[in-house]
DNA sequence: CCAAGTGTATTGTTGTATTGATACACATGG
DNA sequence: CCATGTGTATCAATACAACAATACACTTGG
């Protein structure tokens, strides 16, 4: 797998070793990442990022305790095989609950009409 | 005002003070406040929350170099009468951005589908 | 075997951000 | 005038992220 599969912002508040957990977390759980599946070495994405490995390693070690992935000594890392791959709608909207729930409160101070909201989702979905 | 109207989360990724001035910023926006409204003091809602006045002093702060609020001396803080109350749904949309963005690049990352996504959406929203 | 590739433990440094404690300047109301 | 209420400037403490530079244990492929 490539290192171009993570998309860090330098810039944003949530620092990038979260970044990179998150999204680990999601693309494990939405199946892009699938079991057995061999991750970029830490030095890989490093490099590709022009970030500290030891930031990425950060990153895999706590996917690993969160049983997202497995250490294989001298090889890399590996998506764990019982990492549930595709658990249900179910499960996986259980992950988008914050974030969900976060757009809804904003929307609701900025008194938006739901209607709206939903059309700019949808638009951004497509777009 | 009540030192209530405000909902901090003192666990949360976000620092207390950005809280705060996001939602100042959507909930004039939204016409929640409207201008010349009074707001509560920094001792008023540092107390509430149980928080440092300083961190409070800091959001209302921005506030005003903002232009969302201006300073009454020895008297408080009071929404800025040129803050736009009723700016269009499209002006208040923009603000919504960041974090309608985030959730559908994270409901991309986990494969879900538009239908469910908007879904929930809704159901958060009448709930 | 050994070179080259894995992840990681270690130590230290740097920069930044958040929060807290205190004291101050100002305005209002009696 | 002065007690009481504003906001805030200032300084300090703390935490944390990220980086840097090694060194190490391990596996694979030649």
């Amino acid at each position: 797998m490539d290192a171009s599969i993570f998309t860090i912002q330098p810039n944003a508040a949530e620092p990038i070793y979260r970044q990179l957990l998150g999204q680990l977390g999601r693309m494990i759980a939405g199946g892009q990442l699938a079991p057995g599946e061999r991750l970029p070495s830490v030095r890989e994405v490093a490099g590709h990022h022009a970030i500290n490995p030891m930031t990425v390693s950060r990153a895999y070690g706590l996917a690993e305790s969160e049983g997202l992935l497995e250490r294989r000594r001298g090889v890399g890392m590996v998506v764990a095989t019982q990492a549930a791959p595709a658990a249900g709608d179910q499960a996986r909207m259980a992950l988008l609950e914050p974030a969900a729930r976060e757009l809804v409160r904003q929307a609701r101070e900025l008194e938006l009409p739901i209607e709206s909201v939903l059309k700019r989702i949808t638009s951004l979905w497509e777009g």
